[in-house]
Order: structure tokens, then C-alpha cells, then sequence
DNA sequence: CAAGCGGGTAAACGGTTGTTCACCCAGAGT
DNA sequence: ACTCTGGGTGAACAACCGTTTACCCGCTTG
């Protein structure tokens, strides 16, 4: 309907019924996307290993061998949701990155900004929660090295502290192991709520906090003990 | 075991072919340790619900129809498995309980017993970690509370150390938590190690014997600070 | 404007699943 | 010695699984 073609005059946009824009890539790029988020929201109740693919193209609305038009394996599928996954988390590491103030005050922003992430990409994070043990071993290694990176990304952030400066570069290793092993266990503490829960939330936020800040008072008392 | 009822003449013991002693409730409860035992070994590979009942049966040389006289469902069979895996934790945590020795000490001798306890019943241990926040939602609750009570177990013990025994017991909750949280992450470490590189594996435990003192050394600067 | 390529479909395949059924037979109870 | 009981069996069920096939039709390309 309404025009299409090659126009040469101002526009070209013609949005037609519900999808828009049906340019061959767009097209296949939108069911992929149905597929993936499917997924999504199947791993909300079962884990990875679980799910079959007729289930999976079922939630998605499209035909069983549609899959393979996308995807050799559901394994396949299963990476490419990772990595989509852990692209939202980088945004979050971006926006946390702070200026240097108090520690408090840092604890309180990051603990903050975390949670607010956390509910804005609930899926994502409840899928690498859930698979980071999970059983398909492939999906495990992969979410592990992403999360090796994290870490290390943070040991970086923290060397540019004061105090911290000083370390040697295991011993922040160290430490940045333990902030990423404990912001993860506060993710999973979010997860175990039920969505509307804002009291318990509450609770869980304030002893995130308390945690950490005995993580940042442990630094204080560490000289390099080799 | 051994002797049993009455007796009158000497022994009376008849060790047939493999299977020796048929009162009927061994009988019963040997083919519910074979599937206990089986849905183990499945769980090394696969997630709990990534199992079918069949191919459970079948690794325990059942058939079948024969589950259904020990469970109703798997999700039964599941919370079984966490009941007997918990019953192994238990036992480490008797043997940790520790005598005040000097801190660097009692956290190498903890985390000592914990990675031998991790090889010794390390298919528990992965199932548990597996299932911890996997998709079958019985089986994640119940892994929860028993945590949630190992976790205030450990609270009582702190309470017996100087310094701490001056928390307030909500201070010791947080920090229990804390604990708990990295010893559980420990575990994880260990058993994504393939099972005999002890080159990395003392790696991880240096690591952890880090990690665990900066723990320490963080509760010596913590005042209560509401 | 014709040709054709590619993302989509429905149908069919053999294999596996969970569950029920009638049946068997060794240990328990009298 | 008798029957009763209950853990075990194999066969059968419909439902679902992953994968392949032939086909359709609209965007893309010449």
C-alpha cells in the first residue's frame, strides 16, 4: 500500500500496516529478534537445556524450520543471546564509571545504578544468572570469559583510586574478584523477588551496601602481605 | 547392618549373587539409591530439568514404570537429591568447626577442608551450584532456605570470636552473608576446574585464602555504623 | 518487467517422551 | 503352607520432539 519503489523526491518512508519497512534484511533481522526474545521469555521459567525448538518457534510465532534460516542449533541461538545479553551490561558499566568521591557515596550510586539495570533488562540478566552453571557447557564458557573481562575491566577502574593506586596488580585482581562475586550474588538476591516487592528490595539495597562497604573497609586494612 | 532380627544359630547369612540381603525395604530403598545415584550422574552434564524420566531410569537399569513406585513426580526426586546432597554439607560443616586458632590459620584450614569436601562429593556439590538458580522453581526455594540456614549457622560461630563477638547480630548476619557468598563462589571455582589439574587448582585456593583474609582484615575496621 | 533468490510455510519422518495398564513373583504375615 | 502385598516388568498410548522436504511468494536484481 501507499508508495514504494524507487522515489527520487523528498522521503521514501512508507510505514505500511504493523511492520514497517520491508526491506529484505529488515525483514529477516525482525524475526530473528522474535526468536531471540522468545527465548528470553521461555528462560523465565525453565532453563536453557530445557527448552525445545518447536516450543521456541511456537512463542515466537513462526514455523519450526523458520529456525534454520537463522540458526544451525539452538546452541547457536543460545551465544548470540549472550552476547546480546552482556552488550546491555556494558552500558551499565559505562554509565557507573564515576568520578572519584566518597566511598560511600560511590557504594550507594553503584548499588543504585545495578539495581535500576537490573530491572530494566530482567530477562537478560535472570538468563546469565541461570546459565552461568547452568547445563549446556558451551553457553557456561562463554558467559564465563565475558565475566572474566568484566573483572578485569573493573580492576582497571579501580587503579584509579586513591589508596588503591598502590597495589600490585594481583592483589587488585583480587579484589576486583571480589566486588564482581558479590555485586553478582546481590543481582541473584534481586532476582529471588518477586517483581513488586519494593520492601524487600529495600532490604536487599541496604545490605548490598553494608556489604560492600565492609569489601571497601577490608581494603583499608590490606598492605600487600605476600 | 549385618546381623538382624532375632538369632538364634550362629549367622544365617546367605550372599547370594550380588545383591545380598533381600528384606524387601532394602530392596526398595537400594533401586531409589540407584536412581538417586543416576539422576547424579545425568546431572553432570545436563540441568535437573533438561532430564527425562525415561533416560533417568534407564542410566539406573530400571524400568521405567518402576520410578513411579519411589516418586510421584521428578520434582520430587529433585528435592530428595537436595535433602541427601545438604546431609553431605552438614558433615563439613561439623568437621570445620573450628577451635580459635589465629585467622590466617583457621582460613587455611577452611578452605583446606572445603575443596576436599568439593572432591569428595563433588557431584553434589554441582548439582547444587547447578541448581541453585536454575529453572525448576521447588528446587531453587529449597536450595535457598537451606543456604539461609547454613548462612545463620555460620553467624553463631562468629559470634564465639573476639572482635566479632561484640557485633551486633545484625552485623554478623551481613557478614556471614559475605562469607557465605565467596565460600560459595569458591566452589564454583572448583568445579569448573577439569578434575585434575591441581596446578590450577592451588591457584584457586591461594586465591581464595586471599580473598577470605581480606575479608577479615575488612571486619577489623568495621564499626557498627548504622 | 522478467527472472531468481531467499525468508517463510505445511507436511511428513522416525524417535523419544510421560503415564497407565495388566501382570509376575519373592518376601511377609497368618 | 497359605495367601496377600508390593516392588518390579513390558507393552501400549497419544503427544511431542528435531530435522528434512517440497513448495510459495515478494523483494531484489538484471
Amino acid at each position: 500500500m501507499s508508495e514504494k519503489g524507487h522515489r527520487k523526491s523528498a522521503d521514501g518512508r512508507q510505514k505500511a500496516s504493523k511492520k514497517r519497512a520491508n526491506t529484505r534484511e529488515e525483514q529477516k533481522a525482525r524475526t530473528r529478534q522474535k526468536l531471540l526474545g522468545a527465548a528470553l521469555s521461555l528462560l523465565e521459567t525453565r532453563s536453557f537445556g530445557a527448552i525445545s525448538l518447536r516450543e521456541l518457534t511456537r512463542e515466537a510465532g513462526v514455523a519450526p524450520a523458520a529456525f534454520y534460516r537463522h540458526f544451525d542449533d539452538m546452541e547457536e541461538l543460545g551465544l548470540a543471546l549472550i552476547e546480546e545479553s552482556f552488550e546491555a551490561l556494558r552500558g551499565m558499566l559505562k554509565e557507573a564509571r564515576t568520578e572519584l568521591a566518597g566511598f560511600d557515596q560511590v557504594i550507594r550510586d553503584s548499588v543504585e545504578i545495578l539495581i535500576r539495570h537490573i530491572h530494566e533488562n530482567r530477562l537478560q540478566f535472570q538468563f546469565i544468572a541461570r546459565e552461568r552453571y547452568g547445563g549446556v557447557a558451551a553457553l557456561r564458557h562463554a558467559i564465563r570469559t565475558e565475566i572474566r573481562l568484566f573483572s578485569s575491566e573493573l580492576a582497571l577502574d579501580l587503579s584509579r583510586f586513591p589508596v588503591l593506586d598502590k597495589w600490585s596488580s594481583e592483589d587488585l585482581g583480587t579484589y576486583a574478584g571480589l566486588m564482581v562475586t558479590n555485586m553478582v550474588a546481590i543481582v541473584e538476591a534481586v532476582l529471588d523477588l518477586p517483581p513488586g516487592d519494593s520492601r524487600a528490595e529495600a532490604e536487599i539495597k541496604r545490605a548490598a551496601e553494608r556489604q560492600l562497604l565492609m569489601l571497601v573497609l577490608g581494603s583499608a586494612g590490606w598492605r600487600s602481605q605476600t
